[in-house]
DNA sequence: GACAAACGATAACATTTGTTATCAAATATT
DNA sequence: AATATTTGATAACAAATGTTATCGTTTGTC
């Protein structure tokens, strides 16, 4: 699993095998919760295999915010960091094998490679891509339309819909499955 | 201007000088565009008096993304770090007196107050919450109704509805100006 | 003070989207 | 294979929101 990450960590091997070793492999069915809404999150999640949903509880619907696959890290991060309970639930779509890596000892790897600029640079970096993503997830709220948002989601994140079910990704552009369903049969219908 | 923030600055008197002296001050009257379309930011702008608001054109209809007031810093993030075309217009909606740094200037500083442990973690701290901020706005998109969205906004930043002239509240809102004046005169009504 | 521009409220109507219910197909479980 | 569960499509109706137009008020400019 973490092989192919090998040479891009600035690592002696024993760092490597110290480091790589906090992680526990994890085989769960579909549908697991990997994190209760309003436990506090102390697992930091690699998926190997398998999809992710973060999802919250409104008004007794499910409303999800983020998908994540393969080779992706997942954790409800605010909750993760500042110890606070969690807003969000985080659960299993498919089948899935995760690893994952408990709060200390990542936070002691951290602390470790904060003396190498070059990881600290692209811990930096790797923050300010997931503010990026946020705002233009954020800024096609306000701009598009719920089809030109589905039509985005076709074209930039395949993987989306071709691999998760439909009321998931209906929630996550905001609108009601039925909607969603007729957003699909007019497109359809142009074509 | 800066020596409300001396004492968070663990730097000597000299750094401390030669650091403020980066910024210039420049007084603008409203609607003045500090930062065009396409262009790429050079400048970090903070707000000593007045309102900044960044929009993008989409379909010739402003879209308002975010607000500043005083205190503030503003930038086409993105675009002042990658030194990409911006996709934002940076624009004043009052008179208003702001303090810029270029980025080259900038660069230098966190260059060099790398070294200071103290500073770095409150920078990359600071990334955090703005990513958190931004994770809040987008969650409230999906999850509440304009109306509710418009009693957050009252709550949570009432510089904003008590400052900011209401048609850029309904595009910042992401609703229309006429929808926006209909949730106000519904809200006046049950009162 | 006169005029223009900006701002905001409201009405009438069109469009979009949600809700509820029903049915069919696919998938999982036994 | 039989059954239950999940998933998705569709129709009918209700609610939310956008569009266009008009009007009055405020604000800025000369």
């Amino acid at each position: 699993m973490f092989n192919q990450f090998r040479n891009k960590f600035p690592l002696t091997d024993e760092k490597w095998m110290e480091y790589t070793n906090c992680f526990k492999r994890l085989e769960i069915p579909a549908k697991t919760i990997l994190l209760e809404e309003g436990e506090v999150s102390k697992r930091l999640f690699i998926i190997e295999k398998g999809i992710i949903r973060v999802w919250f509880n409104n008004n007794g619907k499910d409303l999800t915010t983020q998908f994540f696959f393969e080779n992706q890290s997942v954790a409800s991060i605010e909750s993760f960091m500042k110890k606070l309970p969690s807003p969000v639930v985080i659960e299993t779509i498919e089948p899935s094998v995760v690893w994952w890596i408990s709060k200390n000892d990542l936070d002691k790897i951290l602390e470790e490679i904060k003396e190498i600029p070059e990881l600290r640079d692209r811990f930096i970096n790797m923050l300010f891509e997931r503010t990026f993503d946020y705002m233009k997830h954020f800024v096609s709220f306000i701009k598009d339309f719920p089809t030109q948002r589905y039509l985005n989601l076709i074209e930039e994140r395949p993987q989306i819909t071709q691999r998760v079910p439909q009321h998931y990704i209906a929630s996550y552009l905001g609108i009601s499955t039925v909607h969603l369903s007729r957003i699909k049969s007019k497109l359809l219908q142009k074509k």
